[in-house]
Order: C-alpha cells, then structure tokens, then sequence
RNA sequence: GGCGAGAUAGCAAAAUGGUUAUGCAGCGGAUUGCAAAUCCGCCUAUCCCAGUUCGAUUCUGGGUCUCGCCUCCA
C-alpha cells in the first residue's frame, strides 16, 4: 500500500486514487529562458522516479509537466538577446529535452505550453471574475482577491496577517491588498506584439500562476490526484494555483501535494539569485548522466541534497560497484524470458516495493540493490543478477551494459591501444616477466586504466 | 519578526521504543605471481539538557545550531 507524504496535512497518508487504477499527476516545469541546473535536475528525476512506481504499481499513469514559455524574464532575455521570444524559449526547450534525455527522464504524457492554453486561462479568470474573486484594477490589470478564498494559506501554513507582518514587497497601489496577485497583465507599449493576446480586459499576457490551474485542469480535469514541484513552490505558487482552481471550479483541485527538497552548494539553496548553480550540462561534461541521477535518487526526495565533486566521485563508486555485480554474470538479462521483468516474489523485491510504497523511499530501496548485488557476488546466480537488474530498471538505472558503464567516460587511451597493452603485458606473464607486466599495468593506471585478472582473462575499467 | 524542515559514525545517507541499514573511506583475513575485483570479519553514530519508559537515536518539553519560505526561484 502506497503512502505518500502530503504537503497539504504534513504527514503520509495512504494514496487512493480518484478514479481507480487511474493516477492524474501534474508537475510545475521549467521556465524557459537558460539552460537547466541541477535544481531542476532533481525535480525531472525525482518526479520521474514518482510516475515509474505508479506504473510499476499498475497504475495507468497520466504525467503532466508544464513549460513556462512566457513571463518578465523570458521577455527581458529575449530583448537582451535581441530575438525573438519564440526562438528563444525553442532553444532552452531544446536543450531543456536534452537534458532529461540524458539523464534517463522519461517523456511526460503532456508537456503544455503556457502560450498554447491562454483561451482556457481567460475562461478561468471569467468564472474567476464571475464568482467575485477577481477585480480589474486601476492599471488594467485583472487581479485575485485573496481576501475573498476562505482557504487561503491552507497549503503553506501561512494566514494572511502572518503574511502581511513579513511583507517584503513594495506595495502595489493598484491592487486592493498587497497580497493580491495577478491574472492578467495589461499590455506595456514597451513589450513586443509577440507577448499581445487580446481580452475583454484589453490586450496583455497571463499572470504566472494561471498557466498551471488552467493547464492542469484542462489535461487532469478540476480535480486530481497528485501535484508536484520544487519545495520554493508551495508558496506562494502552489498556494495560489489552489486559490485559482478552487475559486473558478468549486471543487477540491489536488488530493496529494509533493515538493521536493532542494540541491545545495555548501550548504546554500542551489539557485539563480545566489548564482551558485551548475547546469547539468556543466555537470554532464565531468560526470556520466547515471552517476547524476543515481546521486540525485540515493538522498530521499525531500531531503536536502549537497552537491560536490567529492560526492559524485562518491556515487560513481558506489554505482560501479552495482555494475560490477552484474558484469560478473554475462548477460543477465538475455537469460531471463522476455518482459518477465521483477519477480515482486522474492525476498529483497519485497522489501525494494516496501521501501518505494514507503513515501518513495529510494535510499532504502537502492540499499536493497546493494545487499542484492552482495547475494550476486557470491552465488553468481543468474537469476538474482536478473533480479538486481530489473529493481535497477523501475528507477531507471542500471539500463546499460556493464562493461559499457565501466569502460565509459573519457580516458586518454583508446580502446585499441588498451587491448593492444594487455596483451603485451599477458605475453610478459607468460614469460614470468613480472616485472615488465607490473610495469605496463601501472602505466595504463596512471593513464586512468584499471586491470582486473580473472579467470576468464584481463578485463579492464577506468577508475 | 511570522511559518516550516532538520541535526545520525571520517564522508554521504536510511531506519527504528530493545535486535547488522547501505555506499565510499579505514583496519585484519581469504583469494591473487603481485594487484584489482570479489568474499569473510572488524572499527567509527545517533547536537545538548530534562522528562515519560524496564529500556530512547527514536516519544514529550526546553535549549543550541543549520537550512528554507514569507520577492523571482525546481
């Protein structure tokens, strides 16, 4: 039985779906206008690793995960850039895709676009207006009545008169309260006719956090069950998505709120403002994309997680030890009839599908792959190899083959010269000349080149 | 200031009212021409102070410290 911690009550709650066997997820996506960093990496991993179980469970799983692709950043990049808003948001989707490619994401059932759902966002902000929780204002723009949704701050904790003691932002004299926030935009002369949409409240472009209630309700329906996104998100976005899709649909909008923790640098929260990012890009050219994704999934997902090279060396090891475990029996796979997958069965399968129905718990599950490969190595059993395999695959890890892992990365020699080095070192061997063979094997060490006799031959990996 | 999360061994990271987490690193042994990999064994923990309890790292209260949200943020 599935739990899941909820946001909305702070404690796990057992996960029942709305329609059964049915799971509707949706998951606040990337703003568009740069490359992603490994902040975002952990919420297209984790969220990625969320809608595998659900499948793996039996659900039939709908995964919906927005693009921002308008908002003051965009516009201001694009200007910078002197392009347009479309090439520019086209290249970070891009490279955006490239990315979660590379780190194993899966491709979310929908991937809405802001720009393609603004008739739906207007349609809501009418109901909006019609149920007296949106106003005009002075300067055109249509904004919400926070005063007016009883259950504003539900998600967040937070109560308006909490919010108003801390009010950080300048006041906008337009709005009826501070904490009023925006729809729609009215249109400025300084903007491009790109960002333009015509409304009965003049031309101007969506408020940030309409896209989601309009997108999701559209793709979901009003009422689903699991939505997602990075912890900085619950207020006041999320908060706000509540206020917007309850006020216009009068109905519940999400059984099960999830955030995730956030990637910190010494300590810091990983972001744009303090500019202690990395690109996964940046990341990527140093470390395989597994490692990245095996390291975002060994912390629990509402945990904080430290990045550093020496914690990516780290689970570099730690993954290579798992292949090596399933190098030790060729093939393990091919041995296994097909689409037979995970024998839910047996005994570390168990306790891998208590872990993951614990809150998604993926440290405790990949502790499970560790004591599995530990069973691989000593009784060499094909089908326990298989079986470790398979665990790997639901969090989609361990999908290559394992020389190809731990022959991978970029070393100086190619595969040819390193072949070419073991057998002058073999033929040293069999002369006895160890000295010459103890020789070539700490030159190809140095050249980061790891040799490993066994009784099948030499094998090599780079360490 | 308001609200929230957390402090676990050298590092990282789970769990649990009493019984081995796990990975990396370290130590000893097996194996190996020597290594590597692997196996066996070992060593390092639960921020501080009270309380509840036969027993607390785990529950309660109080400290201390860290982080986050309250502005755009995954």
């Amino acid at each position: 039985m599935l739990k899941i911690y909820n946001t909305l009550n702070r404690e796990k709650q057992e996960f029942k779906p709305i329609k059964p066997g049915h799971v509707g997820m949706y998951v606040c996506g990337m703003t568009v206008y740069d490359y992603c960093h490994l902040g975002h990496a952990r919420v297209m991993v984790v969220f990625d690793m969320v809608q595998r179980w659900l499948k793996a469970s039996g659900y039939d799983v709908t995964y919906v995960r927005n693009i921002t692709d308008i908002d003051d950043k965009i516009i201001r990049r694009a200007g910078e850039n002197k392009e347009s808003i479309h090439a520019l948001t086209k290249r970070f989707i891009d490279a955006m895709h490239e990315d979660a490619d590379a780190l194993g994401v899966e491709r979310p059932d929908h991937e809405p676009k802001a720009t393609q759902f603004v008739p739906e966002m207007l349609s809501m902000i009418e109901r909006l207006e019609k149920n007296e929780l949106a106003y005009q204002a002075a300067d055109s723009d249509v904004n919400f009545s926070v005063r007016k949704f009883a259950g504003y701050g539900k998600l967040s904790g937070k109560s308006l008169e909490d919010l108003r003691a801390g009010e950080r932002v300048e006041v906008d004299s337009n709005k009826n309260d501070p904490l009023d926030f925006v729809l729609w935009k009215h249109a400025r002369s300084d903007e491009p006719d790109e960002v333009k949409w015509d409304s009965k409240w003049g031309k101007g472009r969506p408020g940030w956090h309409i896209e989601c209630s309009a997108m999701s309700s559209r793709l979901l329906g009003e009422h689903f069950d699991i939505h997602g996104g990075g912890a900085d998100l619950q207020f006041p976005h999320h908060e706000n998505e509540i206020a917007q899709s309850e006020g216009a649909n009068r109905c519940q909008f999400v059984n099960y709120w999830m955030h995730n923790g956030f990637v910190r640098v010494d300590n810091e929260k990983m972001s744009k403002s303090l500019g202690n990012f990395f690109t996964i890009r940046e990341v990527l050219e140093r470390y395989d994309p597994e490692v990245v994704r095996f390291f975002i999934l060994r912390a629990h997902y509402r945990s904080p997680l430290n990045y550093s090279d020496a914690h990516l060396d780290d689970a570099k090891g730690a993954l290579s030890r798992l292949y090596t475990a399933l190098k030790c029996v060729p093939s393990p796979l091919a041995l296994l009839p097909e689409g037979e997958g995970v024998n839910w069965n047996e005994p570390h399968a168990q306790r891998f599908k208590a872990a993951m129905d614990d809150d998604f718990n993926t440290s405790e599950a990949i502790a499970v792959l560790f004591d599995l490969a530990n069973e691989v190595n000593r009784s060499q059993s094909l089908q326990l190899a298989g079986q470790l395999k398979s665990l790997g695959l639901v969090l989609g890890l361990l999908e290559r083959d394992a020389t190809e892992f731990l022959q991978g990365g970029s070393g100086g020699l190619d595969d040819a010269a390193i072949n070419s080095q073991i057998a002058a070192r073999n033929e040293a061997k069999k002369a006895k000349n160890y000295a010459q063979a103890d020789k070539i094997r700490k030159e190809l060490l140095e050249a980061g080149i790891v040799l490993e006799d066994t009784a099948q031959g030499t094998s090599w990996r780079r360490g």
